[in-house]
RNA sequence: GCCCCCGUAGCUCAGUGGAUAGAGCAACGGAUUCCUAAUCCGUUGGCCGCAGGUCCGAUUCCUGCCGGGGGCACCA
């Protein structure tokens, strides 16, 4: 629609041109927005407004030549106004709206999609929660985030692979076969001094039992380096597989699990190392190797390797961005936590000292999650190991009204996250309400079968039948879906697809309880099931791209 | 000190340079003989943190300041 109506402009505008009524003929792209009061017509443009220098006359003065020489010939627009400092308004014909619930039941599970993508490799990599403790909430937020995007761009045509990035390697592993250790000597009576800067939580001592029924005291025996080896693999793969659980049951799945050790292991790390040496973007100085980041736009120089000869984890990233490329992926999309925004400069340059566009690389940065109950902050401390998992979370309200929370909001805001409100029924929160008219329609349909209405499908016939206010209202907004999914692909913002379905069930309630849709009448019946099936499907598609239910019933 | 995010109605938040800034909750008043009241309709509620700048036009972009949160290792 929108796009038509930038053709008309445009064509007006040319033959305008033609004709000498106008300076120049250079014309930039035509916008085409909603206004947001109705008085002001369905659509309108600015395009008077930004003519108006180059065109040398007043905004509504251009306005009134272009809206002169406007040619319709499909019959879209039931009149148009010049109104404000310039503003073209169109009002459509109300027959013009229809069609978009022809094209619902056409396109069915794929209403919304669209080709942006064009086949292109896009890989997201979310979550890559180190294995050393369980998920909590804010992985629950990135999860659902790096899900919907993966989602989305699948849905625009993109080819999508969703990514888990394991840091199996260094300090922090250790550390984890160190907590182990110590709980499996106390396990054997061994008074331990167990250290702050271990992990403090309970599923150490859980996975020290396990090896201890497992392996008895055959380990005391061992080398203490040995025995942490050992403990840290078998405590790295035993809250990995936790927490492949806890994303099974939160609807995440990924194709890859990719190790930070298997880039150790198949020399990865050195090659790259070794091809930026050569390249002078890697120098040494103080016994250490640093990344000329700082000529890439970072603040200073970055360590790759310590005077010590062990890398940072900057080097095994910088290794692992380049494999994500050398996989072929065009674009590269992160998820991450906001506290490492500071180490988004440095990624960017080794990206670009590799040769990639940084337009290629995108992060994603989640803000912080505020675990609440009624309105008080539910304590959260990692270190003490007294945290609210997202096993717990998912638990209490559901996967469903987990996910739906942490896509109301954007992204790079911070989220209250209530628990009571999460778990309330009501309007308070608006994954029911949503799933509350699939739910809805999927039980007037069931009546409508009752009544021996079984193949709702879409006939021209119905657009006489369609024409109360409320039921233009949901055809222009079904209308909308596709810009929506689109802005939400282009965008990366899954909370989108979200808002816009608060809005189309918030016009579906509305109409609910203005109108019945079985009646007595047979042809209105079969407009309006028509209509609420479209509105089914949109829901339901909506939410898929979210992850979440849609309910048959509640 | 430097960097990132946020600041919009009493609360929680939408708003990819447009016209009279929106939604939910809260408060108040209504609606169900009938398809699910987890719903709907109405009323009240705003120096869009402050000050400059760019622009025909700024809540939106830029700069500075104020306030809240987070981050600034040869840790990850």
């Amino acid at each position: 629609m929108r796009q038509k109506l930038a053709d008309i402009i445009l064509f007006a505008a040319r033959k305008a041109f033609e004709k000498g009524k106008l300076v120049s003929g250079e014309f930039p792209a035509v916008e085409i927005g909603e206004p947001k009061t109705a008085t002001h017509g369905d659509f309108s443009t600015n395009f008077a407004m930004v003519m108006a220098s180059a065109q040398k006359m007043p905004p509504r003065k251009f306005a009134e030549i272009i809206t002169g020489e406007i040619e319709d010939q499909s019959g879209l627009i039931e009149k148009t106004e010049i109104a404000g400092p310039g503003f073209i308004n169109f009002f459509v014909k109300q027959n013009s709206w229809h069609p978009v619930l022809k094209q619902v039941f056409a396109d069915d599970d794929k209403f919304g999609s669209c080709d942006i993508g064009d086949g292109k490799k896009i890989q997201v990599e979310f979550v890559s929660a180190n294995p050393t403790g369980p998920l909590h909430v804010g992985h629950g937020r990135g999860a659902t985030v790096g899900d919907s995007v993966a989602n989305i761009l699948s849905f625009c045509g993109y080819d999508v692979q969703r990514e888990y990035y394991i840091n199996d390697s260094g300090r922090q592993i250790s550390t984890l076969g160190r907590s182990v250790y110590l709980r499996y000597l106390e396990l054997f009576g061994e008074n331990v001094e167990f250290p702050e800067d271990c992990y403090q939580g309970d599923y150490i001592r859980d996975i020290a039992l396990k090896i201890k029924e497992e392996k008895g005291g055959s380990i005391l025996d061992e080398p203490e380096e040995k025995a942490v080896m050992f403990c840290a693999r078998v405590a790295a793969a035993e809250i990995l597989a936790g927490i492949k659980d806890d994303l099974e049951l939160f609807g995440v799945k990924f194709d890859n699990w990719y190790s930070e050790q298997s880039l150790f292991d198949s020399g990865k790390v050195d090659s790259v190392i070794k091809d930026f040496k050569n390249r002078h973007i890697i120098y040494e100085k103080d016994g250490a190797h640093w990344f000329r980041t700082s000529e890439y736009g970072d603040e200073k120089d970055r360590v790759v390797i310590r005077n010590n000869g062990l890398t940072t984890y900057f080097a095994s990233d910088i290794a692992y961005h380049v494999d994500k490329f050398g996989r072929g992926f065009e674009r590269v999309i992160d998820v991450w936590g906001a506290d490492h925004h500071g180490y988004i400069p440095r990624l960017f340059a080794s990206i670009e000292a590799f040769g990639r566009r940084k337009d290629q690389f995108h992060v994603i940065l989640i803000q912080l999650v505020s675990l609440l109950r009624s309105g008080e902050p539910v304590a959260m401390s990692t270190r003490s190991g007294e945290f609210v998992t997202l096993k717990d979370v998912i638990r209490e309200v559901g996967t469903d009204a987990a996910r739906f929370i942490f896509l109301t909001r954007h992204y790079e805001s911070h989220l209250d996250f209530d628990l009571e409100l999460a778990k309330k029924q009501s309007n308070d929160n608006p994954v029911f309400y949503v799933q509350y008219v699939h739910a809805r329609i999927s039980s007037i349909i069931r009546k409508g079968e009752e009544q021996g209405i079984k193949d709702i499908k879409w006939e021209d016939k119905h657009i006489a039948v369609l024409k109360e206010a409320e039921e233009i209202q949901i055809l222009k907004t079904l209308s909308a879906y596709p810009e929506a999914v689109r802005s939400a692909a282009e965008l990366l913002e899954p909370h989108r697809i979200t808002y816009y379905l608060m809005n189309l069930a918030a016009a579906f309630h509305s109409y609910y309880n203005k109108h019945r849709v079985l009646s007595d009448d047979p042809g209105i019946t079969e407009g309006r099931l028509c209509l609420v099936l479209g509105i089914k499907k949109v829901i339901r598609n909506g939410l898929k791209l979210l992850g979440v239910n849609a309910p048959e019933k509640m």
